[in-house]
Order: C-alpha cells, then sequence, then structure tokens
DNA sequence: TAGTACATGTTAGCAGTGTCAACATTAAAT
DNA sequence: ATTTAATGTTGACACTGCTAACATGTACTA
C-alpha cells in the first residue's frame, strides 16, 4: 500500500480548512497546521494552493455553496413572501452561526473573485437565486428584480453584520415585527 | 536633546497605523513595520499597544471617529429626509472609499469591542448619532427609532459590503431610484 | 539637590509563519 | 520499459508576534 501519496490530499486540505476557518478564524488558519492536521508536510499544500489566499478562496466557495443550497434554493414548491422570508432568517442564521466564514466570505482576505473562478461563480449563483426567487414571486421587469434582490441581500448582510458588532434587540423573525419582517415589505407588492 | 525617547510615539504610531492599514490592508500591517515607519526599535509599540489586536482597535477607533464626524453629525440645521439620504450616501462613500479600514471596523479582527472601551464608545457613538437623526426627523417612540435606525444602518452597511463583491448596477444617490433612496423611504412617516 | 521609582526606549532571542528551491517517490503516458 | 508529470518531502530564508533582560531619561520625594 502506498502512504507517500495522500491519494486525496486537496479534498481533505479544503475540509481541513473549512473546519478550522470556522472553528478558530481564519485568521489562525496556517498553512502548516492544515499539513499537519492532514498528516502531511509542511509544504505539500503548496502543490494544491499556489498561496494562502488560494486556499481562502477555496473555504470561501464552499461558504457561497452551503449558503446557496440552505437559503435559496430554486424550489419546486411556489416562491411566496413567506417562503422569502423563511430563507430571509436562513441567511441571517447561517451568518451568525458562521461568522468566521462569512467573513472570510465577504472581508477582503480573498482580494479578487475573479481571480478564482469558482469562488466568482458561487458567489454570482447566490445573486442569481435571489433574483430568481423574486422574479417567480411577481411579474416584474429585470431592474425591478435586480433592485428589490440588491435591498434585501443588503438588509439581511447588514443585519449580519451589526448584529454582532451592536447591542440590537432581538428580531422576532416570525411576528412580522422587526428589521427582517421589514425588509421582506420591500418585496411586496 | 533628546533621542532615546521619542516623546509622542503612540500618536505616531496610531498615525502611522491607520495609513498603513488603508493602503495596504490591515493583514499586511506588522507591530515590526510600524515601528521602522517611525524610526523606532522593533518592541518600542509594545509599551503603548499590549498585543497586536490593541493596535487594530485604535485604528478602528479612529475609523469610527471619522465616520461620526462625517456622517451622522449632530448639527445645528434640521434634520430631514433630504440630510439622512445625504448623511447615508456619505456614510457608503466612507465605506467603499476606506474598505480596509472599515473591513476592521466591522470585521472580527477585534474580537471584542467591550475590550476596548474607547472603540466601543465611538462605534456606539454612531448608532447614538444615528438615532438622534431620527428622533430629530419626527415625534416617534423609543422603539420605532431604534427600529428605523438599525433597518437603514442594516441596509448601508449591507450595501458597502454586497457593493464590493458584486456587479450592482450604480445607485445614484439622488436620482431617488437606488436602495439607498428606497431606504431612506423607511424613514419616512 | 540627591536619590529613587517609573515610564519608555533597546537588544537578543524564541517559536511560528508563508514561500521557494532542490530532491524523492509514485502514477500515467508513450 | 522508459520517460514524463504529478505529488510528496526536506531544508532554508525572510518575516512575524511576542517576551525577557537591560538601558535611558523623567518626575517625584527625601
Amino acid at each position: 500500500m502506498n502512504t507517500y501519496h495522500h491519494g486525496n490530499l486537496k479534498e481533505e486540505l479544503i475540509a481541513c480548512a473549512c473546519k478550522l476557518c470556522d472553528r478558530d478564524g481564519y485568521t489562525k488558519l496556517s498553512i502548516r497546521s492544515l499539513a499537519k492536521e492532514s498528516g502531511v508536510s509542511q509544504t505539500a499544500p503548496y502543490r494544491h494552493f499556489k498561496t494562502k489566499e488560494c486556499v481562502y478562496a477555496a473555504v470561501a466557495t464552499v461558504g457561497f455553496k452551503k449558503l446557496n443550497e440552505l437559503v435559496f434554493f430554486n424550489s419546486s414548491e411556489k416562491v411566496t413572501k413567506k417562503t422569502i422570508i423563511a430563507s430571509s432568517s436562513k441567511y441571517i442564521e447561517f451568518g451568525l452561526n458562521n461568522a468566521n466564514t462569512y467573513d472570510l466570505m465577504f472581508g477582503t482576505s480573498v482580494g479578487n473573485f475573479a481571480d478564482f473562478p469558482d469562488l466568482l461563480l458561487s458567489a454570482n449563483q447566490t445573486y442569481d437565486n435571489m433574483k430568481d426567487n423574486f422574479s417567480n414571486l411577481a411579474n416584474d421587469s429585470e431592474e425591478v428584480v435586480a433592485f428589490k434582490c440588491i435591498t434585501l441581500w443588503s438588509m439581511l448582510h447588514g443585519l449580519v453584520g451589526i448584529i454582532r458588532k451592536v447591542n440590537v434587540a432581538g428580531d422576532d423573525f416570525d411576528e412580522g415585527s422587526g428589521p427582517i419582517s421589514t425588509a421582506s415589505k420591500i418585496a411586496d407588492n
């Protein structure tokens, strides 16, 4: 049996990086710790990732994919105001429960998404899914759909950021009394 | 003349850190580069900042103070929808023009604001100024003011984050056709 | 005014980092 | 079977945050 070659190192490194990033924050992530955790030499990761930023990009990509699955799925069920609110709640939950990864996704650690095709794709997918939701909700022009989409996304993204920094009175997503519910009104006809 | 003691090192370090952070991103900032830039030995900064995080906190504090001055001033002039929109525009401009500092202010590099009283104060001041604006605009209950405040702030914060990551059609702040203008409607009576 | 405590500076050094070059081993292609 | 490319390892460089031990100047106290 061959022990010299790992066989599945890249995937394991990504999985490992995701775990470490989300647990300890991407600041704490080091190529070396990653290698050690995967039982491989210090510089082995460099066979699969040119720089550390590439590792970050991979983690962010997984994050966006997870977010896409979790939240703005193109489901078969009818899109309604209710489903959009539910999705929005999940978005915020994702942001709060995966704070470190979320920061990586929207921070400056990965400079230019265009340099990482997979990442760019999965990030744009988030946007596209949101737009799909809105275009399935009402018969709006593309501009209006884009507008509603950005508006809601900004609210959600903003809330995730703000909630973590400021003492905000809890928003009861279902009661219809908080910012989220308000955001949903924007999606209203 | 004494050259051994700098005399004004802390202030110079902060100013220097702000400059370097905003220019190259806080990731690139090192205590050593900071010391060198200030013409002082490698470890001199440690007489003024216990850890690097403390330096980050100082930079973030300056950022919030700048933001507060720039945007949500308790001016003598009457608060109107128009002044709030103008402030909002300036907020977004600040976020885009000081992207690196902005990330520091809202990212996870500074863990807990409560550990840095000055920072906590200046960050809360942002919130308080916004609330003042809203309470001067209309005769709302405190809850409603807080709600409007968080809502607008989330929109603004969200936009700053999203605009940098996604290709968003430019928002003409004055035309009343974009998300910002929409956000202002939330502040409407 | 002399002496001492303290703030602030320096030097030396540890452990850890990203990254590269040179070499080793295995799998894939000819 | 031989070559080539992919993937792994070792060793090293320059850099980092941070600490301990020491040096210098300032401010207060006797």
